[in-house]
RNA sequence: GGGCGGUUAGCUCAGUUGGUUAGAGCACAUGCUUGACAUGCAUGAGGCCACUGGUUCGAGUCCAGUACCGCCCA
């Protein structure tokens, strides 16, 4: 396997200037994985240490499947994503910082379940894009396409993209993203290039491709053919013009007084008309076709002919024919054997077929001919109309529809391939909606225009001779001879123009393995598993990839098609440098850390749908990270002292652990459960939800807090404290392998100073991901209850006024079931309710007889009392909360009384739904009568 | 014109196959330098689940329609 990136083009910079290294902060001390007992800063600082440990997982060579450091399990089904490859040119956005993280996620998860796991980075040359860019750079510089000849202007792109290329890939590096750079291509490599004359060279011997006459979509400031997607619709106000056609004699010639008014939108198309059209059932119809007008200006003499395609409820019912400027009467010349004359040239003048405003912009020729058109009375009216404008999606220009001869990709028996995958699942499309605009997109889809008449891009592996005959090469060095006549080489010429960024693209998915050769990459790592990419992006880069892979490559490229939203600003806007309202990936990353961003973008992403992302977001990953940082700080710093700093983690003696200890382990089981679920659902939201309330609320809450408790009870036998800690080391353990994929530098971080078991890598990166462990539904119910009442106790004490410092006496009725778990945990208890001393009552009856007066207290079925101090206003207050409470319940208990009063639901609802109306009913009215009693009491 | 999505707390969003009292984060109020964390802790207030009708014992959830917002296609 080759194990350097491959630039073989680039004539500028040596292959081996081209290593991958980190760029980004220079790590400021070791990464300590190996010092085990070393201790963490207070703070959360990530800038200290993220550069730092992607240049260890660089050096561990562990993202690659077949990576030194990797530990794949090639007897499991590989994990492959091949990365929609970014425009070299651009700057990374935080929707690309998106497709990262979500991509990251999915290929982190895999490999730590073993899987031999691919994600191979790529970058486009965006030629139209591309060129864009540099021309406006060269502009500065004085120089133009032209005047730098082809030669030297690729010559000059190349040094160009050699500064892009390193900013973008020194910031997908910065998130954190685990590409197996070894096998980074780009879509201008030897390699992609070869995939590019061999397809099209296949597609052409089967009819797949031909080279046609036909209409394209031009746009004069790219000076090229743009594809059907690259026209923007743009509704724009325009004006409607009518104009007279003077009729022409017996004699042929034109009759002042007699003539046929058309109606234009684009008054310069008028010098290319080469008949007027009018529909058969007009009335007019008997009288005119057959009929000649002269065309303006032009002075040329064109047939009226019937044809239906003509709107009769659109302007004068009457239409200019101008065939080679407009698909509908390219269709009506057709029929009728019009000739197409072309008056424009590619630069958006007018050619010398425009007569006597050859040489004009069409705009100013179309000002000029409205004029002249008006001075001879031939402009009959003008009125607003509404059109719909096709825009270039590049350069905003408004596109001229003209006749090209070019090279077509004939899509019809690829679409349908392309649709029966979808159809029969062998590719799935998540969410599942988008199958519809696919299916509509699929079936009414047209021929796809592949010649662009630009530089930067794979010339067009086509040579004419000069008969004309075309030859069609894959070799790099051209065809020896005329395929027709056998002319030699010298006397061919290739194709100017270059092919469409996206034909490249479209064969990403498998030229990047090595396509069309055997590859073992193409055998192992074909098809690939997802396909992520926005859904703006659907038919660019999906609908390429299926038609020509699943012809070319013989299997769709992909087995899943995940499509996110667009990050969107606050507003729900749309992002872009125009208006000034992106938020820069690489900033956020130096405000917040990689990790903050991470979990802002995927805990803000659902599949397919848009996300408005507010900077604020980052703060609640970065407040996370801390969270976790610092509830790891803890459980360093509370290991007992016999437990060497170095122990190799082991799992808790069972009969060991209390209560906490086993609810902990529960809900790390609970996490992993649902973790897995979401994953596997590609629900990447479902799984930094989960993680943050399990490991902030449940482990950081009430875990810590109860462990303390026990860690800090010289009393206990150290077994147990051992026992305590090494559930707290292995839950944290649990989170950070959960969590990694998500947040992958800190949890690095954390999981290196945490103890390890024998047959754990040095990196967590590589660490196995976590089976569910078993679940404790008893031990989770009892602790819901002891947390109820610790809940219940701290609300009574801050709504009854009392001193948050203040240690109160605490009487409890307990049911037996529960004394067992509450005599553990009351040490706990006391410390979390400021209960001091605590007391246990076997029944209400008890507790009633027992405790002196204070605040009453019910939490589900346990019942408290809080002793406060006698204070006049106490009583008040207390009165006031048990009124509320009350008041709340009775509104319960009546809803759910109604509901059991009606027959139809005791009969037909289910019954286990009946019989927990029942036990609520029950368990409201029970807490209602002891409310009252402490009410009456 | 056709298609798709959204509408749940002030804001951003969850809400599994319909089933107890609709949740979270931020913001807000009150009180806390409690030996991991003030990037924090505790407690609280805040909701006609856009609207109308239907199905059902039961609808935020399913169906039909309406309104508004957004996107895609023509």
């Amino acid at each position: 396997m080759p194990r350097t990136s491959r630039w073989y083009h680039d004539p500028v910079r040596p292959l081996d200037e081209r290593v991958v290294s980190f760029s980004g902060d220079r790590p400021r001390r070791r990464c300590g994985a190996m010092s085990q007992s070393r201790e963490l800063p207070k703070a959360y600082v990530p800038a200290e240490f993220e550069g730092a440990i992607y240049e260890r997982w660089l050096a561990s060579d562990v993202f690659a499947p077949d990576g030194a450091g990797s530990r794949a399990d090639h007897s499991k089904p590989p994990f492959i994503i091949i990365q929609p490859p970014p425009n070299i040119t651009g700057a990374l956005h935080l929707g690309h910082a998106l497709t990262s993280t979500i991509e990251d996620v999915m290929v982190r998860h895999a490999r730590m379940t073993g899987r031999p796991t691919l994600w191979l980075p790529g970058l486009d040359h965006a030629s139209i894009a591309a060129q864009f860019v540099l021309d406006r750079i060269i502009a500065e510089e004085g120089e133009t396409r032209e005047s730098l000849g082809r030669e030297r202007y690729l010559e000059r792109m190349w040094r160009f993209i050699n500064t892009t290329r390193e900013v973008m890939l020194g910031q997908q590096r910065r998130i954190g993203a685990s590409l197996d750079w070894s096998r980074l291509r780009f879509t201008m490599d030897e390699g992609s290039s070869r995939a590019v004359r061999e397809a099209f060279t296949r597609l052409y011997r089967e009819g797949l491709a031909y080279r046609t006459e036909a209409l394209i979509n031009w746009c004069p400031g790219c000076r090229t053919s743009v594809s059907d997607l690259e026209v923007i619709a743009t509704p724009t106000t325009g004006t409607l013009w009518t104009v007279r056609y003077h009729l022409l004699d017996e004699a042929g010639t034109p009759d002042a007084d007699r003539w046929i008014s058309v109606a234009t939108t684009r008054p310069e198309t008028i010098l290319g008309d080469t008949g007027v059209a009018i529909h058969p059932d007009d009335p007019r119809c008997s009288a005119l076709a057959g009929r000649r007008v002269r065309v303006p200006f032009v002075d040329r003499d064109v047939p009226i002919v019937a044809d239906d395609a003509v709107d009769r409820a659109f302007g004068t019912a009457a239409v200019k024919v101008t065939p080679a400027h407009d698909a509908t009467d390219l269709e009506i010349g057709r029929r009728h054997g019009l000739a197409a004359i072309d008056v424009m040239a590619d630069d958006g003048t007018m050619n010398a077929n425009a007569g006597p405003y050859a040489g004009l912009d069409r705009f100013e020729a179309r000002r000029r001919i409205l004029e002249d058109l008006a001075a001879r009375a031939d402009l009959e009216s003008e009125r607003i109309h509404e059109l719909v404008l096709g825009r270039c999606q590049r350069s905003n220009d408004v596109l001229e529809p003209r006749l090209k001869t070019q090279w077509f990709v004939r899509t019809g028996p690829l679409a349908a391939m392309a649709l029966e995958a979808t159809r029969s699942g062998r590719t799935e499309i998540v969410p599942a909606r988008f199958e519809k605009v696919w299916e509509h997109w699929m079936t009414s889809i047209h021929d796809w225009n592949v010649s662009r008449q630009l530089w930067w891009g794979h010339r067009i592996p086509a040579w004419y001779c000069p008969d004309g005959h075309v030859t069609v090469s894959a070799d790099p060095r051209g065809p020896s001879a005329c395929e027709a006549c056998a002319r030699p080489s010298g006397e061919l010429t290739q194709d100017p123009d270059i092919f469409d960024t996206w034909f490249s693209s479209g064969l990403w998915p498998f030229s990047t393995l090595g396509w069309p050769d055997d590859t073992d990459d193409l055998r192992r790592y074909y098809p690939g598993t997802v396909m992520e990419t926005g859904y703006d992006i659907i038919f660019f880069w999906v609908a390429r990839m299926m038609m020509l892979g699943i012809h070319l490559a013989e299997d769709v490229p992909f087995r899943t098609v995940y499509l996110h939203g667009l990050v969107k600003d606050p507003y729900g806007q749309r992002m872009s440098k125009t208006k000034g309202n992106v938020v820069d990936p690489l900033e956020a990353i130096s405000e917040s850390g990689a990790d903050a961003l991470r979990f802002a973008l995927i805990h803000g992403t659902s599949p397919g749908n848009d996300q408005k992302f507010r900077a604020e977001r980052l703060d609640d990953g970065r407040n996370f990270a801390n969270k976790l940082w610092n509830a790891t700080r803890f459980v360093l710093g509370a290991r007992p002292p016999t437990i060497a700093p170095d122990a190799p983690r082991t799992s808790p003696d069972p009969a060991r652990l209390g209560p906490a200890e086993r609810w902990i382990r529960s809900r790390a089981s609970a996490a992993v459960e649902t973790v897995d679920r979401a994953l596997a659902e590609l629900q990447f939201a479902e799984v930094t939800r989960t993680l943050y309330e399990a490991i902030w609320s449940e482990l950081c809450d009430w875990g810590l807090e109860l462990a303390k408790v026990r860690l800090a009870d010289a009393s206990l036998p150290v077994a147990e404290r051992e026992a305590t800690w090494w559930t707290l080391a292995d839950a944290l353990d649990t989170y950070l392998r959960l969590l990694h994929p998500v947040m992958p530098f800190v949890t690095e971080e954390l999981w290196a100073a945490l103890p390890r078991t024998a047959s754990d890598p040095d990196l967590l990166i590589v660490a196995d991901w976590p089976p569910a462990g078993e679940r404790d539904r008893a031990v989770e119910a009892d602790l819901d209850a002891v947390i109820g009442l610790v809940g219940a106790l701290r609300n009574a004490r801050a709504e009854g006024g009392i001193e948050a410092a203040a240690w109160l006496p605490v009487h409890v009725a307990v049911p037996a079931g529960l004394a067992p778990t509450f005599d553990t945990l009351a040490p706990a208890i006391e410390r979390l309710a400021r209960a001091r001393p605590l007391i246990r009552h076997a029944t209400g009856d008890a507790l009633e007889a027992n405790a002196p007066a204070g605040l009453a207290v019910v939490a589900g079925e346990l019942e408290a009392r809080i002793v406060a101090p006698v204070d006049e206003a106490l009583p008040e207050r207390d009165r006031a909360r048990l009124e509320k409470e009350i008041a709340e319940a009775e509104v319960f208990l009546a809803a759910v009384r109604a509901r059991l009063a009606n027959e139809s639901f005791v009969a037909r609802a289910p019954e286990t739904i009946v019989s927990g109306a029942r036990a609520r009913e029950a368990e409201l009215a029970e807490a209602i009568d002891r409310l009252r009693a402490r009410l009456a009491g």
